[in-house]
DNA sequence: TAAAATCCCGATAACGTTCACAGTTCTACC
DNA sequence: GGTAGAACTGTGAACGTTATCGGGATTTTA
């Protein structure tokens, strides 16, 4: 195995050779801690200057037993809510000095998250995020279990547990929000085209149409009500079904703006002209959402923020415990607006 | 400062207790060494499965002095390109055991990049993936410069350079489909809305829409030509400006998706008839383009096997290196596909 | 049958930091 | 003027792994 021809990286103790002064010394230089005269701090400071030195990130984790790294879970980024926490968080993190470690679990394999966890602990992270919406829980409870005497973490978009750190957008509410603005515009037969119901998002959200309808007095059959996929195509094959099982539908609230585009598609289709034949509401208000045609009514909600929140959190219990004192990262529970346009 | 409560981790040195053998040996046989008898082999795996042990990846790399970690340097994820580049990258990765650390660039800081360079280098990183697609040359200059005796690279929809593996869809072929579509349509007047002049993907496009033009012998003045944003919003301003600077305008390729929904809606606003009275093609196939109204017509390309791609490519580099043989990333180039539907 | 090669395995020293503790010098106070 | 404490610095041992080298047992070759 032939050596790879690495060019030698400066370490500390030439530092601390060229500054006459001890590695130990260095390191405190570095980590800026007190105890360091300011003559022999600007000595060493002008030292490592000039060579470029850079401290070694491995040894230091491997030494100080944590690093400076977050993990982060998620599924994908080609949906618009995931890629925006992720945008969120990487944002955030960077700003605070934190580097990320992705990890991307597989739905289908059930053992998947044991090796996520694994991975994490073995490269001494020192606070996961779980971005991963699922909501099984089992999955998550035996993670949490692994992870959880190592480091910190925070849920993002699951069923709130005591005990655990549980950031969300109130879904619940904005889906009512978006329903009762249907049921103020006068329609009276409002369907729900949902996401995979294994996401606690997508539960919330149903439960937020059928409180809306509930308060209204208003019937809700599970024939107003299909599962949709987030996607496009998945819209307009949901408004399709719904129509055929439940005839007298005047009104959609689609569960994501992506649905929300597949069932103005197929509403043209159909001749049923939006907003006069049909309403429809969505949710997310992704930027496209103003320049559907109508333009869509959605619900906005703030998911990069969510992110962001989401590291602060884990900064603020991570710099607390490095201190000696207990934390706890806090719940949160952000809450959307109704954003009004022509579909509904 | 007070200890942390960290339940102990087990170690190599209590499998090799456990198991009566040596330290060295049992790192021999987690890294699937040969030179170590079956019995042996047989009695330690027994061990590490009994006692949950696994390798510290910290420890590792300190030790063997490179990581399992790719680093990739990446700008955003909430467009579709990088959110696609970075979902093939990831999949490829885990599939292949490879880690992967995110690091974000921020453009408006010069020196960002020798932070990031940095980062990579401490933390060990075995490959970088360059997935931030910017034109300046002199940034990725620089990193390049620093990275490369630590690390090989691959860059992302750059301009190919020499010395460099750079993959890349042929933007400019992509372009030019879709521009000549529109002449064969007999649309005689056809204006472009670009990207980010600063990025090489839209220059690129750009210069596919003149090689069109001039191969029809049809004339472009830069009043056909206006610059977005990527953003459906600044489609919509893109042609409001275009109609503007050119009135005899009959057609507009829009550099992506987003910024076609922008033509359409303003076209819409404008009383334009599109495909009658304006024909419309885009750039990049997004799930959502489909359901348009009118659905459109656009370049469809595969940017997650291009991410697919520099995985491998760097795995291979990275392999072939650790044996000895010296070993350079190959530049790749995929085609795009023209896909027809109603715009147009 | 001696010499050489092969197969196993272990001892020791890295890798580049931080931590705990032990100085040493200097100031301040009674 | 001795002593207590602060301020500053250095020493040695971790952290958990892999690399290097060497040695004994076993097999192959001359």
């Amino acid at each position: 195995m032939a050596k790879v021809n690495h060019p030698r990286r400066v370490t500390i103790r030439e530092v601390a050779a060229q500054a006459g002064v001890s590695v130990q010394t260095v390191s405190r230089v570095v980590n800026g801690h007190p105890d360091v005269a300011d003559e022999t701090r600007a000595r060493v400071q002008e030292v490592i200057a000039r060579l470029c030195y850079r401290p070694n990130g491995i040894a230091r984790s491997l030494a100080a037993q944590s690093s400076q790294i977050l993990g982060v879970v998620a599924s994908g980024f080609q949906l618009f809510g995931p890629a925006q926490l992720l945008t969120g968080i990487e944002q955030q993190a960077t700003e605070l000095g934190w580097h990320l470690m992705l990890q991307i679990v597989d739905p289908a394999k059930s053992n998947d998250c044991d090796r996520v966890a694994a991975n994490l602990i073995s490269h001494n992270v020192a606070g996961v995020i779980w971005a991963y919406p699922e909501l099984t829980g089992e999955r998550e409870c035996a993670f949490h279990q692994q992870i959880q005497p190592h480091a910190p973490i925070v849920f993002l978009s699951m069923e709130p547990q005591s005990g655990s750190a549980v950031l969300n957008v109130d879904n619940r509410h904005g889906a009512r929000l978006a329903t009762e603005h249907l049921v103020a515009r006068g329609y009276r037969h409002i369907g729900i085209i949902t996401g995979p119901m294994s996401l606690w998002s997508a539960q919330q959200r149903k439960l937020g149409w059928q409180d809306a309808l509930a308060s209204a007095r208003l019937p809700h059959h599970s024939r107003q009500a299909v599962e949709g996929d987030w996607s496009a195509a998945g819209g307009d094959a949901g408004l399709m079904r719904l129509i055929a099982q439940f005839p007298q539908l005047d009104a959609v609230f689609a569960s994501n703006d992506q649905m929300a585009l597949g069932v103005l598609k197929a509403a043209e289709r159909l001749g049923r002209r939006v907003p006069d034949d049909l309403g429809v509401v969505g949710f997310d208000d992704i930027p496209e959402s103003a320049f559907f045609k109508p333009a869509l009514t959605t619900v906005h909600h703030e998911l990069m923020e969510l992110g962001r929140l989401a590291v602060r959190e884990l900064h603020r219990v991570i710099e607390a415990r490095r201190e000696g004192k207990p934390a706890m990262a806090a719940s949160v529970m952000l809450q959307p607006q109704l954003v009004v346009r022509e579909s509904a």
